[in-house]
RNA sequence: GCGGGUGUAACUCAGUUGGUAGAGUGUUUGCUUCCCAAGCAAAAUGUCGCGAGUUCGAAUCUCGUCACCCGCUCCA
């Protein structure tokens, strides 16, 4: 059944926040703009998206191990990444049409167009203009004079009604120990690679890897979003999985191909997301630090948006630190006795935005046996709740029965267990949460031993040995 | 941050020209029921987003503020 787009985001939320997968954090304060929590059955969803994505990273490469870097580093790790230089945006709004640019970019349009009209002369100047930008002392005044002085117009509605231009700055600041000053400053990182570039040297010696291998990392990043929104999609906090593949120069091609196409099957094959939501989007535009770059993006509600990016980022990480740090940052090839400092193909998810991918892809709403439904339906093993042990009626020994097969089955994985209701409503309970399997116990169990077991996404049912039961499920987790 | 919109029960929403809050769903308890939101009976839950102001009296009018939604920009 297909719903309006605003209408699924909607449902979406209000779903997550009565089933206790998501709710606003400190709510009971108003809330924080752009920060959630995850309840019950959305930090089981989302455990289990990382253990899938560790597992598939660490266990099955015999070359790529993990780390938990922590979240405050030495800030001069962000000089080095240029982040304290770069990660801060130039804004500038039109007062007539209330839009907001990036001044840089305005500049950067202008002297493309220049270039294409072939102004040589004048191209030259804009463009020295725009370099002495950086070394200005306040450069966000310089940008504002150039573009005043160039006579800049925004390039979609050619109206030039410039504010100042203001800086917003991506990464949140704090100060370590109890005095703050200026030297205290410290920051929350904006990404979890940096753990993994300084780690370098440490996690190759202890773990005895050789180029090419792979460190991976799930954890916490911050970044002060100038737009935040859509729901979990862009948060402030958001937790990274994160992977490092350290290759020998040359290589990174290839490298680079391989997990391409490893990460897409991921997301297809492993998880289940429609492939037709699936879509790659190559950067035209690259990163001071990348030589190629592609995005997986998924088709949300509210637009296609990425929700991974896979970087060839070439030696520029180690490069920069070697040169910050003054530690020697090269790889020695001990067989043929080269020096290089290694390129960096990296894979970088977005847990949080995959989990509102599954969310989205799974929501449906169809009709069983004449009545409405709203289902999730998740992979097996996404899903929060395994199972569901349900006895038929209260009366008659059922019930009993049925917690004993929930203990049991509780050793193992998540199952809930209910008996509120007509065992219609508590199927559909179920349903809405994205659990696979209901076991229903009834008269006959008691009497020979067998279950049913019903399955979510058909209602069709099955019946099992009571003993087979553990064996049942496990098989449907692989 | 700017423009537009919205905030009333867990959810979806009513609430008249200002007179101290309702419905449906859900939840809880009991009864009934041998398989898909059935029925019967009862119950709990609101500083009407928050704070000021006007008024004898504010969910309702005014101002401020916070959050969310839709656009502008960036990215995981």
């Amino acid at each position: 059944m297909n719903l309006p787009p605003d209408k699924v985001m909607h449902k979406l939320v209000s779903l997550a926040k009565r089933r206790g997968f998501i709710y606003p954090s400190s709510e009971i304060y108003e809330g924080l703009s752009s920060c959630f929590d995850y309840g019950p059955l959305g930090s089981e969803l989302k455990k289990n998206i990382k253990e899938l994505w560790w597992n598939t990273m660490t266990r099955r490469h015999q070359n790529i191990v993990g780390i938990d870097a922590s979240i405050l580093m030495n800030p001069r790790v962000w000089e080095a990444s240029g982040h304290v230089a770069s990660f801060n945006d130039p804004m500038i709004d039109d007062r007539t049409t209330k839009r907001r640019y990036r001044a840089d970019h305005l500049i950067e349009n202008h002297i493309e167009k220049l270039r294409r009209d072939g102004k040589d002369e004048e191209l030259q100047k804009v463009q020295s203009a725009y370099e002495n930008v950086a070394s200005a002392e306040d450069s966000n005044r310089a940008l504002y004079e150039l573009i005043i002085a160039e006579k800049i117009k925004a390039p979609d509605t050619g109206s030039g009604d410039w504010t100042e231009v203001r800086q917003f700055n991506l990464m949140f600041q704090c100060n370590m120990g109890a005095v703050a000053d200026k030297s205290s400053i410290v920051y929350l990182r904006p990404e979890t690679a940096q753990g993994i570039f300084v780690n370098f040297h440490n996690v190759r010696e202890s773990s005895r890897m050789r180029v090419p291998f792979g460190i991976a990392q799930i954890g916490k990043a911050f970044r002060n979003e100038i737009v935040k929104g859509n729901f979990i999609f862009r948060m402030v906090e958001f937790e990274q999985m994160e992977m490092q593949y350290f290759v020998k120069p040359g290589t990174q091609k290839g490298a680079f191909e391989a997990w391409r196409e490893e990460r897409f099957a991921w997301y297809s094959t492993a998880l289940g997301l429609r492939a037709e939501k699936l879509h790659w989007y190559k950067h035209d535009k690259l990163a001071h630090y990348a030589d190629l770059a592609y995005d997986i993006k998924y088709e949300f509600p509210f637009g296609i948006e990425e929700i991974e990016g896979i970087h060839s980022r070439t030696d520029f990480d180690l490069k920069q630190h070697q040169e910050y740090s003054g530690k020697n940052m090269e790889y020695i090839d001990q067989l043929t006795n080269e020096r290089f400092i290694p390129y960096v193909v990296e894979t970088s998810a977005g847990c949080d935005r995959l989990f509102l991918a599954l969310l989205a892809d799974a929501y449906r709403e169809d009709v069983v046996d004449g009545e409405e439904r709203v289902m999730l339906k998740l992979a097996p093993k996404v899903a929060p709740v395994k199972a569901a042990v349900l006895p038929l009626m209260k009366k008659g020994g059922m019930g009993e029965k049925a917690a004993q097969l929930r203990d049991e089955l509780s050793e193992s994985f998540l199952v809930q267990y209910d008996d509120a209701g007509s065992i219609g409503k508590r199927y559909r309970r179920q349903d809405e949460i994205g659990t696979p399997f209901c076991i229903t116990v009834d008269h006959q169990s008691l009497e020979e031993g067998t279950v049913t077991v019903r399955f979510r996404d058909s209602a069709a049912q099955e019946r099992i040995d009571l003993s087979r039961v553990r064996e049942f499920i496990c098989e449907k987790l692989v």
